[in-house]
RNA sequence: CGGGGUGUAGCUCAGUUUGGCAGAGCGCCUGGUUUGGGACCAGGAGGCCGCAGGUUCAAAUCCUGUCACCCCGACCA
């Protein structure tokens, strides 16, 4: 991208921290004159970042398009119709940006282009002759977040590359699962390259559907995502996905005691009510009530945990489909007040208020599914019980418990895989995500391509998103220091900074003639030529964190050389290094 | 959307309790002295105190409304 002078550009760098950031990335891309706020969750790339942004898109673009991706551009602004097939309109909730044009005509500002790119597809692709396909493109993308955060890690607008691919099969040459493995190899590049420490995890795939899929998940205590990763080392997920291995259940231990309802006014919480009544968390039981719907027929699910747990709703839809029967579907919408409305005691309800109701459905946690003493809900406003029994206040009754894991996995639970592994817990930032479809968007659009035996089939579909900004901050969150970013040199905006300990005399002469073979070498170079004293000059070359630092001055000079220092401080507090070696030392630490 | 907080100079913030000349540091401009890790001296520019009403002789300060931003939670490909 060719040579420049500080005096030349805008990095207007800050000493002070401003007061909106409190992670370090957003931090140090505000003082080093990358980013600035216009709104919340929406930022100016100045040209220092907008030159990370580049070399970060320049690294995507090479691996998608070796991985035989073909890069496209659709619209931002998206007419609603095209959420009407897919429902996302919907699903897509509050997410979705909304507007209207002056015709009154309803639009999105796109959140993803499943839609479009189907769309696209099913106008130009009828034959499986033409499949497989991988599309991509890197576009502004817009989600209406409640609260944006963390400077560009979560932002309302942002930059994204996301691929597509079209399949007549899920295996074998020319399917899904080829493009879906070539996509993820293609990550694991991209990452690598842009130094990132990353883990690849099981992930849920939400609300844009589909069968299978793992996230990358930049390993950074300010992610927002929790995973979970076996000490094993061969199982991570996030922890919306992640299952937890056998763990023994006994339903049919002897009471503790009598049951004995306790009043606890106003504490239908359950640290309230451990408080209250003197039981610790993890000897309550917290139960979830939801309405299940098969067609005509509705019932309900009473979903049991510890009270230290956290029920998964997924997970509770999975066991209701897969362990206790097909056709029943979890509804999550509004369940609370349906649940108040039959006549659960919302904040009190135990397990025994499936009792006396027809198609009540009971699923235990194994770790909720235990004898021993528990305190639960008196299925009564503003009372508990002490010395709750399975078997005696459920069973005895004739009500059936399933048992299933049903919690979100926490730090120290074995391994789904059962080979005495232990789940630990960490945070990660998602940089990227790659999905199996299947042929939701398909169907649902009706984009369908004749095989050779003239049989109409659903394409299959894949998708595969990398925040790019979020790769960006990511890779200042792992490489930075008290002085500033230290860039990993292939996405650094800059390879060398030149800092002449004063522009002027033999020292320009110096600086410009090495500008200038540098940037023939195929460097990009950035020249601080201004008018300031050597301090500044240092403290900003390391706040913007530029790989290698040439450093002009007279002592150096003296000898015929420069000073060579790298700002990841493998080379100490500098190299004295002949000038006409320099070009060849910067190619090579390059 | 619930809870909390903040809006005053380009930036970081005092001043608001108890109404009475619009402040500091950094940055910026001019001149001079400096010049290898955020110099010093002197002079200077810069504000509709978020916005709109109200109370008052007088409002950055009190009252009402409103907008924006930040934090915690909820939410989230």
């Amino acid at each position: 991208m060719g040579p420049m002078k500080w005096s030349q550009t805008l990095i207007p760098t800050s000493r002070q921290v401003p007061a909106e950031a409190v992670v370090p990335s957003h931090q140090l891309m505000l003082r080093a004159g990358l980013i600035r706020s216009i709104g919340a969750g929406l930022y100016d790339y100045l040209p220092l970042g907008w030159r990370v942004l580049q070399r970060v898109m320049n690294i995507v673009r090479e691996e998608m398009n070796d991985a035989g991706a073909s890069e496209l551009l659709m619209p931002a602004l998206i007419p609603i119709e095209f959420y009407a097939d897919t429902r996302r309109d919907v699903d897509y909730g509050d997410n979705l940006f909304r507007l209207t044009d002056r015709h009154g005509r309803s639009a999105a500002l796109g959140p993803t282009h499943e839609e479009v790119i189907t769309e696209l597809m099913k106008a130009y692709v009828t034959s499986y002759r033409q499949l497989p396909l991988n599309l991509y493109q890197i576009q502004t993308k817009y989600r209406d977040e409640f609260r944006p955060r963390f400077g560009v890690l979560r932002c309302r607008e942002f930059l994204m590359k996301d691929a597509y691919s079209f399949h007549v099969e899920v295996d074998g040459p020319g399917g899904l699962n080829e493009t879906y493995d070539r996509m993820y190899a293609a990550y694991c590049r991209i990452f690598d390259r842009c130094g990132l420490d990353y883990s690849i995890v099981e992930a849920e795939s939400g609300p844009i559907g589909g069968s299978a899929s793992h996230e990358f998940m930049c390993n950074s205590p300010v992610g927002e995502d929790t995973i979970l990763k076996s000490d094993k080392g061969n199982y991570a997920a996030n922890v919306e996905k992640c299952a937890i291995g056998d763990r023994p259940h006994d339903l049919s231990g002897a009471p503790t005691g009598e049951r004995t309802k306790v009043h606890t006014p106003n504490l239908p919480g359950i640290e309230g009510v451990s408080d209250f009544l003197k039981v610790k968390p993890s000897r309550m039981l917290k139960t979830i009530v939801w309405p299940w719907r098969a067609g005509e027929r509705n019932g309900w699910v009473i979903a049991v945990v510890c009270g230290h747990h956290d029920v998964n709703e997924a997970k509770v839809r999975d066991i209701l489909r897969d362990q206790v029967d097909r056709s029943l579907t979890l509804q999550t919408e509004g369940s609370e007040g349906a649940a108040r409305a039959a006549g659960f005691a919302i904040g009190y309800v135990s397990p025994s208020a499936a009792i006396g109701r027809s198609a009540c459905v009971v699923i235990a946690d194994p770790d909720a599914a235990q004898g021993g003493f528990w305190a639960t809900g008196a299925d009564e406003m503003d009372h508990h019980v002490n010395h709750f029994n399975w078997k005696r206040e459920v069973l005895d009754k004739g009500v059936q418990v399933h048992v299933a894991d049903i919690r979100n996995a926490m730090d120290g639970d074995p391994s789904p895989l059962n080979d005495g592994g232990v789940l630990r817990a960490s945070k990660g930032i998602e940089v990227g995500h790659v999905f199996k479809l299947g042929t939701k968007y398909s169907d649902a659009m009706g984009f369908a391509v004749l095989d050779e035996k003239q049989q109409k089939r659903s394409v299959i579909m894949g998708c595969y998103g990398i925040g790019i900004g979020r790769i960006i901050a990511s890779a200042i969150e792992m490489n930075h220091d008290e002085n500033g970013i230290v860039w990993p040199a292939p996405i650094a905006p800059y390879d060398v900074i030149i800092t002449p300990i004063k522009y002027e005399g033999e020292a320009r002469e110096v600086t410009d003639r090495l500008e200038s073979q540098i940037s023939q070498a195929g460097l990009d170079v950035l020249v601080d030529d201004r008018d300031e004293r050597p301090g500044p000059k240092f403290k900003d070359a390391d706040l913007i964190g530029i790989p290698i630092r040439l450093t002009i001055g007279d002592k150096a000079l003296a000898q015929g050389c420069v000073e060579v220092v790298k700002r990841d401080g493998s080379l100490g507090k500098g190299e004295m290094v002949r000038i006409e070696e320099v070009v060849s030392r910067c190619r090579s630490s390059r």
